[in-house]
DNA sequence: TTTATCTGACATCGTGCGATGTCACTTTAG
DNA sequence: CTAAAGTGACATCGCACGATGTCAGATAAA
């Protein structure tokens, strides 16, 4: 009577496969991780991480305690995904504005920028967590958020590098200086976070791009005033 | 036998004066604030914030925990105040170098840059407070980090201000370009510290010198190096 | 229907927080 | 000397945190 193994009940590791509410043992984890995943966004990017306890985050997601250690080691692994989400959303596009070499490095460079206030400016959720929350959590998150800014340092030597005479890098260490135009770049958009996105979106790029100017050996291309030299204001 | 008033005993707001140990009241509340905020860079500086606990800190600085609300309403205020010591030291180195306007601008902006990388470099603690410890504590903390960095924009401004050509700012915020600047500045001595001030100092400013030099109409003056236009890693 | 898994609400544990209080001891003022 | 003020070492309170555990009821597979 004893058939040939009709169960594998003990099996190692539990990989045990079943459907709940019509969704698989995957699916199910995976919304789950999603909804915390939104749910620590909507927190962290109104109310700082600091308001983004264990507690608020599983009842703004309708989730209880134990999903959450399912997907997350802890708050702080919380804090990384949702950046992590959002760094990859940005280089998913930059990667589309940057991926051919282009012959116009300023006009990619230009697109760029709109990329990145665009999607700022579109949920300054985002913006807060990209641009406040992940400095001065922890050592990792530090690391992670410098890494971040590692990414658009290289789409943007990618395009701007062959532009740059080498004799304007001279005494200076290259990779510094494209790191100073990042660190330049996430200050703006700090300053019009924090400004409630007051300044009209073309001035903010072009603000950008008078830093960038300055090493391409290029000069102003429409200034239409005159080159006053000293004006006090 | 009841003498006129011999004894002011429960006089309003307590103006009691007596010196204790040789310093009046007020010298030892001072110096009890010096302990606590030093105590404070201490353990903020070197295993950041969120470790710099009442108990802690009042461990540090060798006082009770009455001494620490005698001087601090709460942690941040703490944190608060060493910040404000940071950026009140480096304030007064640079207004020396910046007080009188020189003839040549960018020398001044050498000497500038000197002072704030050196000041960091001589004491980490100070770095990691200033760039990293201060960001997504709270609203009011992130306010302070930003006027910081608008003292150093002051700065910045009156002594490369006058070097732009109008034209170059033609479609830009002259304001934010400046911001970007410090950022740029900030992003750079983030780098320096997590790379433990690993490259040379004058590499280092000269590398904002070249995102500086683009703003000021100034080509390289000193360059050795062939302009070849495009070279590959 | 029975059995095993999945789920959600809640309890528990240790810790640190802000805040306040107690009490012996030291130092000064009268 | 005596009384008052300052000091330091702790204790205590209520609360919320991160983290982990418990257990009854819902759901699907046998």
């Amino acid at each position: 009577m004893n058939g040939p193994d009709p169960a594998p009940p003990a099996s190692p590791e539990s990989a045990t496969e079943r459907t709940y509410r019509g969704a698989s043992d995957e699916q199910r984890r995976e919304a789950r991780r999603r909804r915390l995943l939104e749910a620590g966004l909507a927190i962290i990017g109104t109310r700082g991480y600091a308001a983004a306890t264990l507690r608020a985050v599983c009842a703004e997601a309708e989730l209880t305690e134990r999903y959450f250690y399912e997907s997350f080691a802890n708050r702080e692994a919380l804090l990384a995904g949702v950046h992590r989400d959002i760094v990859e959303a940005l280089r998913g596009e930059l990667a589309g504005v940057f991926g051919q070499p282009r012959a116009d490095g300023q006009a990619a460079v230009r697109a760029g920028l709109a990329v990145f206030f665009g999607m700022l400016r579109a949920d300054p959720r985002k913006s807060r967590v990209l641009l406040f929350e992940m400095l001065g959590v922890s050592a990792e998150l530090d690391r992670v958020h410098q890494q971040a800014a590692g990414e658009f340092l290289r789409f943007l030597m990618s395009a701007l590098r062959p532009l740059v005479p080498a004799a304007r890098m001279a005494r200076a260490d290259e990779s510094m200086v494209f790191a100073g135009l990042v660190g330049a770049v996430f200050h703006i958009a700090i300053r019009w976070h924090l400004t409630r996105y007051e300044a009209a979106l073309p001035t903010v790029i072009e603000s950008c791009m008078v830093l960038f100017g300055s090493l391409s050996g290029t000069t102003a291309e429409g200034g239409d005033s005159p080159p006053s030299a000293s004006l006090r204001p």
